[in-house]
DNA sequence: GCTTGAATTGAACACTTGTTCAATTAACGT
DNA sequence: ACGTTAATTGAACAAGTGTTCAATTCAAGC
């Protein structure tokens, strides 16, 4: 029963994931027809439903497994709580910016579609992103517990920064100027700032260079 | 020739204005109609062809007005160059929280449906947008020029900071807990940590309180 | 009441939409 | 070579799209 052949209909669905990935986040999903979509990759509009049972669940697929990634992602490069806050803010900056490096269309897609879900659809994502959410207001919240941040709001506080991050797809362009060590380093110390500036634990006496 | 009666067709054009910043907003402007469009209104779809030729000429007047509006806003409220650039940035961030503030739609519209424009007519919003920034972009360069603010890079840093702010509309509610002028004072914060941190001007050796 | 011109409409046009399905092709195990 | 099942297709469907236009209603001036 079970085919031991190499495509076993996996590849076609990737390609699907792909294209409508790309065409999604170019065209929006509304002004997508299922037969571009279907012609991008050199099929007929009917073979998609093969796949997926509606062009909905397509963009759902989309959107769930990039949460999914996402979050599993971060949860192997968390860093322990022991860690002072600002240095594991530093480091979930770092994180996001990679992490979405080479997944900038899925990025784009994920804030810029929620609308077109269905509200059963998007209550799922809803609640990914808010989990995600959370994992920055705690760590704001820690560092305003030990002293070493002071934004007045982490939930606000956390919403304006991954909004800050978010904002990169929407300009950054490959053969533009900056590298990307760059634009980690230049985003990391302006999330580092929406957070509120460095607090001393001494006060410290500081001779001049 | 000239009608002398209240209702020379400008409260109409107001009325589907209004309605279509609403409806863009909240369906996309693909999704939505121009028969849902018109009976929101209580009249026909034929009729909407009165006031604006094309659907796609609804969206350009809308964010055409919307920038129009905001430049010459902010062109009236800005600060006077010799005013500190810290300051400055600090106005900026008042006045574009305020702005929006009752303008919530037009603002998530100028930057959600930049893909559903003509070619021509995006090219027209973005150089509004690029005055936009550039605005934002004198002061942070104004900053760095008199060491009082020290980002890496006054482009970059002036689109995060556009890009923190514009994301208030995606979560904020009026019926929320957090009060307009709350909103206003975080985000300055934020804008203004995000630009770089305090550099004081001498080092001095402070004395603990 | 009549005329004039603007405002609005209903029906129509040509086309596209997501989706279905019977029929056909392709690929595999034996 | 055969049979089986998966993969793909073209045609069709009902509904909806933006837009046009002749016909109609409406409001105002005389």
């Amino acid at each position: 029963m079970a085919r031991t052949t190499g495509s076993d209909g996996t590849r076609t669905k990737t390609a699907i994931r792909a294209a409508a990935t790309r065409l999604f986040a170019r065209y929006g999903y509304e002004a997508l027809s299922m037969r571009r979509l279907a012609e991008e990759i050199d099929l007929g509009a009917a073979a998609l439903y093969r796949y997926f049972p509606t062009k909905q669940a397509i963009l759902f697929d989309l959107l769930k497994t990039h949460m999914d990634q996402l979050l599993a992602a971060w949860d192997a490069k968390r860093p322990p709580d022991r860690i002072p806050a600002r240095e594991r803010l530093n480091a979930f900056a770092e994180f996001h910016i990679r992490h979405h490096w080479d997944r900038n269309d899925s990025l784009f897609l994920s804030y810029m579609e929620l609308r077109s879900l269905t509200p059963d659809n998007f209550a799922q994502i809803e609640d990914l992103r808010r989990a995600y959410e959370n994992e920055v207001v705690t760590i704001i919240s820690d560092g305003i517990e030990e002293g070493s941040l002071r934004p007045q709001n982490a939930r606000v506080t956390a919403r304006a920064v991954i909004a800050l991050m978010n904002g990169l797809p929407a300009w950054y362009r490959e053969d533009g100027p900056i590298s990307p060590p760059e634009i980690e380093k230049l985003y990391q110390q302006m999330v580092s700032g929406a957070a509120g500036p460095v607090i001393p634990k001494e006060i410290p006496c500081s001779t001049p260079a």
